[in-house]
DNA sequence: ACTAAGTGAATGGAAATGATTGTTTTGTTT
DNA sequence: AAACAAAACAATCATTTCCATTCACTTAGT
């Protein structure tokens, strides 16, 4: 099996419980300890899992209500956030992905009379009682921790909607394109473009130059970004060669 | 078993309650004495609990705190909850309506391996973070305050949808059959009875004699009823003759 | 054939665990 | 209030589990 392949499934499988003990690594993944202890070695230091006894648990943008609860978002994730609720007129219909981020972009929503159209449950709990807001759900199997609905129902019933703007997170952004990590979120994401007139994406700027298992999109399904003035002017050049509006927020 | 995971679940535990005995950690935890202390004294020196003889509370928002807040279920609907989740068996796949009373139900399905269809927001986020429950959200137009998922797309996403037992309550019952006082919530639960091959009622006896604005389904369309001891025996003979199964649960 | 990178097994050391001990606290009885 | 028993606690120790390091082996590329 080649490295990277199995560096990949290895997050896969950590992120899907958030905590993978190494034995079950081991034997699902099919390396020797040894190796296995490598790999986690180097995801740790590239900063994509944190290595604890007895196996690793998953960084990144899973929010589980653990997470969600005990370390708020960051401040840049806080800036983002406001910029990018500035950027809604009231009366829109919002498209909304799940992540920490677009939580964050959630909870400036309210005081818009708005439509909001969410796959994420917590996002869903936290407008569900706010009487502007306009909330459909959708549906689909409900992916464990970060409480986001996936696969084909979500896309069938996707196909049937329509919003004014996706707002949307992601693992990952290369010049060839956006990434996540999970092909299922990867097929529901993909719809979502599909189904929105604008596409604005908020990604903090150390998402830039991760590449992550799946390929989403190209960079010119993004109609804008906004993200912090930690994004290096080689990539600012990247992204706006590529046609989209960046919003940069000061930290 | 990982530290960070057992560790983890002491806080899940002790979150519920708000307090948690050293004993009941120790049985359901599954880890000797010693270690459940060394844990409880790593988690208050973190700050996330506070250690007290003979056990730790949890230090801030616990769920008990959060359900007593509002109005807590009565003893009936406690009742009620725990016979039904009794009936369910590991392995089945459940149709769980909205209310407060499929919720109590929802509370006592944890520790089964089930599959989970529920279009109730409140049931979704508690069983969203529970591994052996399968959870799919049956996605649609959120209605306010109950935070229910209803309306055309809920309808269409139940049609391809199948259960082995629905688990619905109502507003009103009478000779006629069922009553609910959402029109569109009455087309949403038809189709869930459509799709279940079996529909078991929570109702307390107080739903007797009530008539709600929009018909549901006549008698005939339930399998069993679970009530409490309030109903009168003219009321078991039309149920019964009705073909119905009751358990009643003693208050 | 040689090198370099990757892999798997073996080793010793570090950390975590469970059982045991003796001590402190709590509650009950007199 | 004193004496006692039961429960909870902290401290210690042997055992187990986990980890970093090292070394030998395989594979792929030059």
């Amino acid at each position: 099996m080649i490295v990277d392949e199995r560096r990949s499934r290895i997050l896969q499988i950590a992120e899907e419980s958030g905590f993978v003990s190494l034995q079950r690594l081991v034997t699902e993944v099919g390396a020797s300890e040894s190796t296995i202890r490598r790999d986690l070695e180097f995801l740790d230091s590239s900063g994509q899992i944190q290595r604890t006894r007895g196996g690793a648990s998953y960084l990144g943008d899973s929010l589980s209500d653990f997470d969600s609860r005990r370390s708020r978002a960051s401040q840049e994730k806080q800036l983002i956030a406001r910029r990018t609720a500035d950027l809604i007129a009231p009366g829109e219909t919002v498209l909304l992905d799940g992540g920490t981020t677009t939580l964050e972009v959630a909870r400036h929503l309210t005081g818009k009379t708005l439509q909001v159209l969410t796959n994420s449950l917590p996002i869903a709990s936290l407008l569900m009682n706010r009487p502007e807001i306009e909330l459909i759900f959708i549906g689909g199997y409900v992916y464990p921790r970060t409480g986001v609905a996936l696969g084909e129902q979500s896309v069938e019933a996707l196909k049937k909607m329509h919003a004014s703007r996706l707002v949307m997170s992601t693992g990952g952004i290369t010049a060839d394109g956006l990434f996540n990590s999970n092909a299922l979120l990867v097929e529901t994401e993909r719809q979502m473009i599909r189904a929105a007139d604008r596409v604005t994406l908020v990604a903090d700027s150390s998402k830039f130059g991760q590449r992550a298992l799946s390929h989403l999109c190209p960079l010119s399904d993004v109609d804008e970004i906004v993200t912090d003035d930690g994004m290096s002017e080689e990539w600012r050049l990247v992204i706006e060669s590529a046609g989209l509006k960046t919003e940069v927020v000061r930290t």
